[in-house]
DNA sequence: GTCTATATAAGGATAGAC
DNA sequence: GTCTATCCTTATATAGAC
């Protein structure tokens, strides 16, 4: 994480991910993410400009990777005959769950992902619309089409709490925790899967 | 809420359950707290000792109404010979509802306790824990007993996404706004209602 | 690009007069 | 109980040497 082989704003990019999962971006310092990164305090300043440059830079590292996977999943499943609500759910999960077990501090940007939504930092959330808001507007077409039978407002309120479980489910904030004898991919696959079949479920009981 | 009916103590616990609500805890301020509630600076110590124990006594102020509420529904729910699923949930929603349309700040309260579940705040959890981690526990107990099938892995599992979709959905992060013709009651009843059929299928899904 | 040093502001907390 | 004034710490940000 902390390896010379990466440049100074790399190392910078990783810690911050790191630290904004575990403590939150308020609350995480500079001195903090230049001490664990091991580099001076001004660094951080002349690589990224302020503080909040710094937190949109690490989410657009990972995010425009998540969204390009994430639409060319969709437009995969959307392309076969008849597409199940399954296909269409999978192709928003299983994209997260591949950046979450492919890159080291992948797991770390997930629960960094869960916290921005969780808090209500207008400034943050207004970036993530901007910049991502296509992705999760695609999406509830593709559902909706899956569950004709839900009326627009029924879908809100059932994309809502499906957002909810994922974002806690992703943070890892709640009872469950990782057996030891499974590995951190498996426990992300198998949480996938559980979240999906609860997701449908939920979406399409009468 | 900031009515000099208050004395200054509850000025600055509605106050302070106000801005928690809105900006969290690390991001608001004493000093934006005691200009809100119209009080000197030196009131927060005065009357709470420290920032962290007045977090404590805004929560304490409402969990131990709500924790109580809780029991005694889940009791009424357990006295009758056939208790549904979906009366136990509704002992465990139905209450949180009820704070929250009740009192004036109970909203703010709702969104609070909700953000603090998010942050991972290994103080905080502590302190809710040791106070109420009882309820919760009972509350297991009582639902694995109405859903007996499910393996204690596979119970915790969708208790987790439930966690999420309700604590999302309490702190009115999402999709769903309430309509300009819905009185904030109305909204809230119908968020309970339509969570808890989400919640019994995802939780008695095969 | 990276450092030291520092500017400048904001934070929590407290002492002591009233 | 409430105020003013202030201490001490920490924060973000920048200027200027190397």
């Amino acid at each position: 994480m902390n390896s010379l082989a990466f440049s100074t704003k790399d190392r910078l990019l990783n810690c911050a991910e790191q630290l904004f999962a575990e403590h939150g971006f308020a609350s995480t310092s500079l001195r903090q993410l230049t001490a664990l990164a091991d580099v001076n305090i001004a660094a951080v300043n002349y690589h990224f400009g302020s503080k909040d440059n710094l937190i949109n830079e690490v989410f657009r590292r990972r995010l425009d990777d998540l969204s390009q996977r994430r639409m060319r999943a969709l437009q995969e499943a959307l392309s076969v005959s008849s597409v199940s609500l399954e296909q269409v759910l999978a192709a928003f999960i299983q994209p997260a769950l591949e950046i979450s077990i492919e890159h080291e501090g992948g797991a770390a940007f997930v629960r960094m992902l869960a916290r921005a939504y969780a808090e209500k930092n207008e400034r943050l959330r207004q970036f993530l619309s901007d910049n991502y808001g296509h992705v999760l507007r695609e999406f509830a077409r593709a559902i909706h089409a899956s569950v004709p039978q839900l009326d627009r407002q029924e879908l809100y309120w059932r994309l809502d709490f499906i957002a909810g479980s994922l974002t806690y489910a992703m943070a890892d904030f709640g009872l469950i925790r990782r057996q030891a004898n499974v590995s951190e991919q498996d426990h992300c696959r198998l949480t996938a899967e559980k979240l999906l079949r609860f997701a449908v479920a939920g979406l399409t009981t009468p």
